[in-house]
RNA sequence: CGGGCCGUGGCGCAGCUUGGUAGCGCGCUUGACUGGGGGUCAAGAGGUCGCGGGUUCGAAUCCCGCCGGCCCGACCA
């Protein structure tokens, strides 16, 4: 390739609306264009890269055995209404309707298509079956950002494994775990694998492969000792100590004029520090109003909350309902003496005595509250979110909290989705049984980034070997030069010959540029061929990462160059 | 969805308060000199000022409505 041919529209200013660094970068380096609020074209460059990083995960599920299908995007209402997730997907799925009035979809993701085609599986015999495809994936997400780390159309590796049982698909599971594992070594990612929710996937279980990088949207609490990981959605801890005030034989209701917030009331003259107060938040759940109990000084985990509870929708409360329900407006509600309302408690709270909460009558809160004794929790469950210096549930140690970026998210599905399309075989038995289910999932664009968010320097992007749009760039000083243009030009023949992905910068511009525009660009090697060199013989190799340089003498510097490039592709 | 900011040549911005000539830097074109980290000089090209309506003799500027984009909070590869 010749860089004079190849469309590479390099910006010399930051875009303005770009805050990551990857957006910055993948704009300003002409990798790609924004096109609307979370969708982006891919110009050459980013499309050099993007296919090799899906080439990458090409060898990798098919050295597991893995077949690669192709699905459609353009999905019929009718499949997705047999999984009930038509309308629980909500406004995060385009629907639509075609000319003919039939309600169509796009997929967002292809559980129902995949498990549609299993029912075609006739026999234990057939199994384990492991199907991917990588595919554009359409996603109305609220709030697109940070240019291709959250977008609304992107491409995603998502693999189905099908097993006759649980025993199957935990094998299953475990294959594809330490593939992902093998890609994103490739890919020069340096992930954690944490125990994450399953969302609106359902199934029993779901680990994420998170990179840590404050680019993220996140939390992860992590053990140093143990290996415990977990996203905050899911992470449990060491329950803290118990705390509350001076007990008394009752509640006592005590003034507490325009307070409305816990800190209002932990800065008040008598009032209490916040980890004396119970937090009474309202919640909406199935159109039933509950109570949701938390210490003053935590804060609720809705995930946790809507995973435990199996609810189809969640939602806190609006002013009104709050009203109707207790009596009360906001910042003076409390669970003593809430009658018929269900009532849902933070385990933290267990056993605490003395504490302050509001009295369900504007103005006032109650002292000396015993949950035990004044509340009717109904059910107890692990609520709050996890706090860094907690101690790990599993082994003591003090937890670590930190922010990252979700690149993988991989379920055990179970047999949700083979029960709805009916995808069973008949067993060693001769029983008829539901296949056994596994859903894996790569962002194809969002790794792009993520590469990008953890290889780069004030100069530009570094990219790793694997996945550089080209491994060396070849730079000409002074292209009217004959001498130099020639000498590059074998040199570029040569690697080319060999297999390397190479460019020849010819442009007629002044060095500065094309160094500049290489190390933007962030190919990992740059020869330069320039008057200075061909004077002693020599080329220049220059590594991206470290700057180092090296004199190669012409009549072996293909060669050379060619071992360099060699070592570090995996 | 709630809150904040923004929309003017390809990119980054000024002009708007106080209506009247659309301007700067970079990039781009042509030529010359130049050539080891965004060079210099000269001559050029390029703009429905997001869209619609209103006020006015006259609107980038004032008013109303809409659209689009970014960031902060609730959602996911």
């Amino acid at each position: 390739m010749l860089w004079s041919r190849v469309f590479i529209p390099t910006l010399r200013d930051d875009p303005a609306d770009a805050e990551a660094v990857s957006h910055k970068l993948l704009i300003r380096a002409g990798f790609m264009r924004q096109l609307m609020a979370g969708v982006y074209s891919l110009l050459p460059l980013g499309h050099r890269v993007l296919h090799k990083i899906e080439g990458i995960v090409r060898e990798e599920m098919n050295g597991t055995g893995a077949q690669e299908f192709r699905l459609p995007s353009l999905h019929p209402r009718e499949i997705w209404e047999r999984s009930g997730r038509w309308s629980k997907m909500g406004d995060e799925m385009f629907q639509f309707e075609d000319r003919r009035g039939s309600e169509v979809g796009l997929g967002m993701t292809h559980e129902e298509i995949f498990a549609h085609l299993a029912s075609e599986l006739r026999s234990y015999k057939e199994l384990p079956q492991s199907w991917y495809q990588f595919q554009t994936k359409f996603r109305d997400e609220p709030r697109p950002k940070s240019g291709l780390l959250r977008v609304r159309e992107f491409t995603m590796k998502d693999s189905y494994s099908m097993d006759v049982d649980e025993a199957g698909l935990d094998h299953s599971f475990e294959v594809h775990f330490e593939a992902y594992r093998r890609i994103f070594k490739r890919l020069g990612l340096d992930t954690v694998a944490v125990e994450a929710s399953s969302g609106s996937m359902g199934g029993s279980q779901s680990v994420e492969f998170m990179l840590r990088t404050d680019a993220g949207e996140d939390w992860v609490a992590a053990c140093q000792a143990c290996g415990y990981a977990a996203n905050f959605e899911k992470a449990t801890s060491r329950p803290p100590a118990l705390t509350g005030g001076s007990t008394l034989p009752s509640p006592e209701k005590f003034p507490t004029p325009n307070i409305r917030t816990i800190e209002d009331l932990a800065t008040m003259e008598g009032g209490a520090p916040a980890g004396e107060q119970i937090k009474t938040l309202v919640y909406s759940i199935d159109d039933k109003i509950v109570l949701v109990l938390l210490r003053g000084d935590d804060t609720l985990v809705e995930q946790k909350l809507l995973d435990n509870v199996e609810a189809e929708t969640l939602r806190p409360a609006s002013a009104d309902e709050i009203q109707a329900a207790l009596g009360s407006r906001p910042g003076s509600l409390g669970a003593v003496g809430a009658g018929e309302i269900f009532v849902i408690a933070d385990e933290a709270l267990r056993g605490c005595t003395g504490m302050v909460t509001g009295a369900n009558e504007d103005g006032f809160h109650l002292r000396g509250v015993d949950i035990d004794r004044d509340i009717e929790v109904k059910g107890w469950l692990d609520l709050r979110e996890v706090r860094a210096g907690e101690g790990c549930s599993l082994c003591g140690e003090a937890l670590e909290v930190y922010k990252c970026l979700e690149v993988a998210h991989i379920f055990k599905l179970g047999t949700v989705y083979s029960e709805a399309m009916g995808a069973e075989v008949l067993d060693k038995n001769g029983k008829k049984v539901p296949v056994v289910m596994g859903s894996y999932g790569i962002g194809i664009d969002r790794n792009l980034a993520a590469i990008v968010e953890s290889h780069n320097d004030e100069s530009g992007i570094v990219w790793p070997v694997n996945v550089a749009p080209f491994e060396v760039v070849i730079s000409v000083i002074k292209p009217k030069d004959v001498a130099c243009l020639e000498t590059a030009q074998r040199v570029y023949e040569a690697l080319q010959e060999r297999g390397i992905d190479v460019v020849l910068d010819d442009r007629d511009e002044r060095p500065g540029v094309k160094f500049k525009d290489a190390d933007l660009v962030g190919i990992p090697y740059r020869v330069t061929v320039g008057p200075k060199g061909l004077e002693n013989g020599v080329v220049e190799l220059r590594r991206r990462k470290t700057g180092e340089t090296q004199d190669l003498e012409i009549a072996h510097a293909a060669v050379s160059i060619v071992e360099a490039v060699l070592d570090e592709r995996r």
